[in-house]
DNA sequence: CTCCAGGTCAGGT
DNA sequence: ACCTGACATGGA
């Protein structure tokens, strides 16, 4: 179907160590860490069974479940480099501040963000690193989430290393440098490999540009960004905001977003531009956190 | 068959 | 500044 793989396969088999207790600080609920791993973020998390979820992000590889108490817990291949449970921590920010950020949402007197807030308890922003969530929302426009995680599991098999037998990370920039428009087509990616061609090519000839993007604050950080073939406001703002390279300050607004901030807040006539700052006013440092409840609220009720 | 989907861009007012 | 259509693909 797509282009064969150019590394040989060097894993031994699949076989997982014990769950390990996470210590969140704060309780999940099922919705709360389902949103969080597989509603939209990431797109390369699937479900195992009710409460558990195995995934890939970087060169890592785990599984996640709830326990009945909201507690989280984690497994991880045998074998797995050893830096796997901070990187899961840090992916799911679980050292962060969420209870303060909680809080403040919930002090706002907002009733549509304490509804929204009430469909899915629990929930974080989660830590790509940034070139990951770049890529993944190159492949977004006008696709259904099914979609985006079905040609991204075609890229990472096509193109990424494979971490252990069928499980494959997705390539890195550089691999991708090297790789055809005409290939990309044919993970089914149609006119967004373009995009992802000719953006691997401005990001082969500086290499530091994800890096310089990474340190810098919200307001500096999204227009290099923009000047990416391909990314746009919303997808610098989506990347932005799943790497947590400037904290919780983008507002992404897309389609849904858009309609439920005219509903909810009066917007009508607002164009996505303008939405995304009235958003990031509205709530400040926790925007990105409260367009994440608008965003699943609205896809789950409307 | 028709419609639309976590948008962006070029080309027109 | 705003408005419009094109852009691939697949599922309802």
């Amino acid at each position: 179907m797509t282009a064969p793989l150019s590394s040989p396969p060097t894993h031994s088999p699949l076989t997982w160590e014990d769950w390990l207790p996470l210590h969140a600080q704060t309780p999940f609920t099922l919705s709360g860490i389902a949103e969080t791993l597989d509603g939209g973020q990431m797109f390369r998390w699937n479900r195992l069974d009710e409460c558990s979820w195995q995934g890939v992000w970087g060169r890592h590889l785990a599984r996640v479940r709830l326990c009945g108490d909201g507690s989280l817990e984690a497994a991880f291949p045998k074998g797995r480099d050893s830096d796997s449970l901070p990187a899961l921590r840090q992916l799911l920010g679980l050292d962060l501040p969420y209870t303060d950020w909680y809080a403040r949402l919930r002090e706002s007197d907002d009733s549509a963000m304490l509804s929204a807030m009430s469909v899915a308890e629990g929930l974080h922003i989660v830590n790509l690193p940034l070139g990951e969530a770049l890529l993944s929302f190159l492949c977004s426009p006008m696709k259904r989430i099914p979609q985006i995680k079905q040609v991204l599991d075609n890229i990472a098999r096509s193109f990424g290393e494979e971490l252990y037998e069928g499980i494959h990370a997705l390539p890195s920039w550089a691999a991708l440098a090297n790789v055809d428009e005409e290939a990309l087509r044919g993970c089914r990616l149609g006119y967004r490999a373009k995009s992802i061609a000719g953006t691997a090519r401005m990001l082969a000839q500086r290499p530091d540009f994800l890096e310089t993007v990474a340190a810098l604050p919200y307001a500096e950080a999204r227009k290099p960004l923009t000047e990416l073939p391909g990314v746009g406001g919303k997808i610098a703002d989506c990347a932005l905001l799943y790497s947590g390279t400037c904290g919780l300050a983008p507002f992404p607004v897309d389609t849904w977003i858009s309609r439920a901030m005219a509903k909810l807040y009066g917007l009508e006539g607002m164009n996505p531009e303008q939405t995304a700052s009235y958003g990031r006013e509205r709530f400040g440092e926790i925007a990105g956190l409260a367009q994440q409840f608008i965003f699943v609220s609205v896809r789950k009720i409307g």
